[in-house]
DNA sequence: CAAGAATTGTTCAGAAATTCACAATTAAGA
DNA sequence: TCTTAATTGTGAATTTCTGAACAATTCTTG
């Protein structure tokens, strides 16, 4: 399977994500300079990340809006992804109640606390367990990935816990790096510095 | 004043976050090894990012770190952002409750819905408006940025509310790509393309 | 004080990503 | 059918980003 960059990567996903939209809208058909024009990139490197799937478009026409989003997901989303949770606090819970992750082939299987009020407790349909539990849960149910929601102090150790189940992909909310072994991918997700960020970028524009 | 890459930028905030918590653990020098290890850049990544910002670190001896952060968000953050929020929904709550934002320089000053058991209300001490208050509101208030956490059928309506306001730099958690006008700043964060994006990164690496 | 060890700042080369530009292709219309 | 206009796919040019290397600098130790 040809090697695809990981910024590529990331573009496709917008990519299905505006042709669901359009879809959604009836469109059926659509070019690269419409694409880019609602993503904001430029017409050629829309053309240049597809062609990386195949040739999927026909000159004079576009794109079939239903056949490139098919292209495009059987490359990049052929299963669902199966997320563990943990720290069900502020930002864990508003995860645990967004309903609109299913529709992006993204399944919350399991949530983990330490504190004994939401243990044993079942949120928009996800059980919270006890930390402890995590080997076990890991081992009996299917899961790719586990995201960190809960204070920085403890973000370490929940990293350990992770990788230690064997789950290789973790998402940290926590506003600290953690180190994992070789072979762990890790997504840092910080609000405050994509806050800062943007402004970052409006004051040096 | 020198120009710097948005992706300097963003790596330098990541500088600024990791010398807090070096700080914090009492921490008086680091090297740019040192750095390097913990946020899994390589060295001279980190060097020449710096170099950036001046000549700060000292041969031998490495970065003073209370200097190092002081230089960087003295280009960086001089100023406290004031973030409005709109949508008081599971994620907008759980930005509102946050207390982090304020140790980095994030201020959340007002927050907007249309739902009328919400209006009025006071979340960790910011207050709840009404949408039709928003040009009212962000004269009055300083106000930097607008944070959309409403359902995505709304965002683009309250993309042009925010730009209509005279804010020129917006968030987006809304899985929608919202089009504003040349010279306003969107950041969107579209959380089910970064679990994805981790996914994918896993499968095809 | 001189030698040695460690670390910076910076130059340079190479890699990666983006944009340009255009031949090839297709549909529509005369 | 032939011409025209539009749009793709892609090699080449350009820009941006990264990594390697090393002279210059400064502490430390003998
Ligand atoms: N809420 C936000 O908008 C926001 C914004 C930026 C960053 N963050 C980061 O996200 C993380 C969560 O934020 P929050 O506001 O939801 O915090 P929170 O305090 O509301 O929730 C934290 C949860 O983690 C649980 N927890 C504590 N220690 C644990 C451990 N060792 N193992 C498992 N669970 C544990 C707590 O019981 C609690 O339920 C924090 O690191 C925070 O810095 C949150
Ligand atoms: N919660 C999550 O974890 C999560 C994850 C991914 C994406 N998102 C996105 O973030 C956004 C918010 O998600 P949520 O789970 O908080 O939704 P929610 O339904 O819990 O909250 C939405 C809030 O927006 C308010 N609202 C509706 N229309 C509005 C308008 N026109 N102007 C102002 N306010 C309006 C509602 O009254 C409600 O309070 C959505 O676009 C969602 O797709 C959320």
């Amino acid at each position: 399977m040809r090697k695809v960059s990981p910024k590529t990567l990331t573009r496709a996903l917008f990519y299905i994500r505006t042709l669901n939209r359009l879809l959604h809208l009836g469109g059926s058909v659509v070019s690269s300079k419409e694409l880019a024009d609602i993503m904001g990139f430029s017409d050629a490197q829309v053309r240049k990340d597809i062609s990386n799937f195949g040739k999927v478009g026909k000159p004079r026409i576009g794109y079939k809006v239903a056949e490139l989003k098919q292209v495009l997901e059987d490359f990049l989303v052929q299963d669902v992804v199966h997320a563990a949770l943990f720290g069900v606090g502020n930002l864990g819970s508003a995860i645990l109640r967004y309903s609109g992750f299913h529709q992006n082939k993204i399944k919350l299987v399991a949530a983990f606390d330490i504190d004994k009020n939401k243990i044993g407790k079942t949120i928009n349909g996800v059980p919270v367990y006890a930390m402890k539990d995590i080997r076990e849960i890991v081992r009996r149910t299917h899961v790719d990935i586990g995201i960190i929601a809960a204070p920085e102090e403890a973000s370490q150790d929940i990293a350990d816990l992770i990788v230690g189940s064997g789950l290789k992909g973790i998402v940290n909310f926590a506003p600290t790096s953690v180190s994992v072994p070789k072979g762990v991918f890790v997504k840092d997700i910080d609000l405050s510095i994509e806050f800062l960020s943007l402004f970052c970028d409006m004051q040096h524009s």
